[in-house]
DNA sequence: ACGAGCGCCTGTCGGC
DNA sequence: TGCCGACAGGCGCTCG
């Protein structure tokens, strides 16, 4: 479940508000790791180490990335394919997948669950070390349709796989890429520099308007990790093929671009070079 | 610079 | 029914 829009809901979550439990603030006591190779930085014994006594200051998301800024250090965690990060009572039951466990000094604790184990952690002083590659933040306002324009000039990449290069643009995942493609009419394996000025434009305007959906929805919830999101309720391409596009009546099609399976409109979609 | 292939994991689903 | 491969919301690596 993890693209922009719901690596947000679930920060929003845990900042609590409104009578709700938040991790700022809490005082980190002990750290229960169970799985080693989710901690990428530092190793799982200093990473202990490092966080026993730190305080949670703050709770935010850069692309897909949480971030957690301490009272000394940062911590960042990924959800990669699966997952969740939880703030609950110490005196629930720890679950199957719940992969690390911040135990805070009253009643709360923090836990990553994490089923396919491909999520990751980081402790660090230097929050570049985790995010420093990371392009623009979609909704920001250094994203700009020039700026996309650009960019996209800038290379020569199928645009799909170029979409979801967190280089290139942080947050966009198989997901609301696909949407995006299919609101803004192109085609998933077209050359980023064959867009036009006005294909940037509405490019840009799409991503910025399926994010948004995505969040005032809070996700999407597909399979069995149900977090009461709604985004898949409103999904027009993404899982959708042998289904009439909304738009046109043609027949949805599912294609691999990228190694990823790709849905959209053969006909609202056209390819050029 | 770019794209393909693959590894990392667990679970589900469709075909035979 | 049971097995087996393909596939899944991600990303980092190698190779050509």
């Amino acid at each position: 479940m993890p693209e922009l829009p719901e690596v947000e809901t679930i920060i929003r979550r845990l900042k609590g508000g409104g009578g709700a439990p938040s991790v700022v603030g809490q005082r980190i006591q002990s750290v229960e790791v169970n799985w080693g190779k989710i901690i990428a930085l530092p190793d799982p014994s200093q990473f202990k180490q490092n966080l026993i006594g730190k305080t949670i200051i703050d709770a935010k998301r850069r692309g897909k990335f949480m971030h957690f800024p301490l009272d000394i250090g940062h911590l960042f965690a990924h959800l990669r394919m699966s997952g969740d990060m939880r703030l609950e009572k110490k005196l629930e039951s720890v679950e199957p997948y719940d992969r690390v466990l911040l135990n805070f000094s009253e009643d709360y604790r923090m836990v990553f669950s994490n089923i396919r184990k491909f999520g990751r952690i980081w402790y660090t002083n230097d929050p570049k070390d985790v995010i420093g590659k990371l392009g623009p933040e979609p909704l920001s306002e250094n994203f700009t349709p020039q700026h996309l324009y650009e960019e996209l000039q800038a290379h020569s990449r199928q645009i799909k796989p170029l979409l979801m290069d967190q280089t290139f643009i942080a947050g966009l995942g198989n997901i609301y890429t696909d949407e995006a493609l299919y609101i803004s009419g192109i085609h998933p394996m077209r050359p980023s520099d064959s867009l036009t000025k006005a294909d940037a434009e509405h490019l840009h305007h799409a991503i910025q308007n399926v994010l948004r959906e995505g969040i005032r929805s809070l996700g999407a919830s597909i399979d069995w990790i149900y977090r009461g999101g709604q985004f898949q309720n409103y999904f027009k391409v993404y899982k959708k093929e042998g289904t009439p596009c909304p738009r046109c009546g043609t027949s949805i099609e599912k294609i691999k671009v990228g190694q990823r399976g790709t849905h959209f409109c053969p006909r609202c979609q056209i390819f050029k070079e």
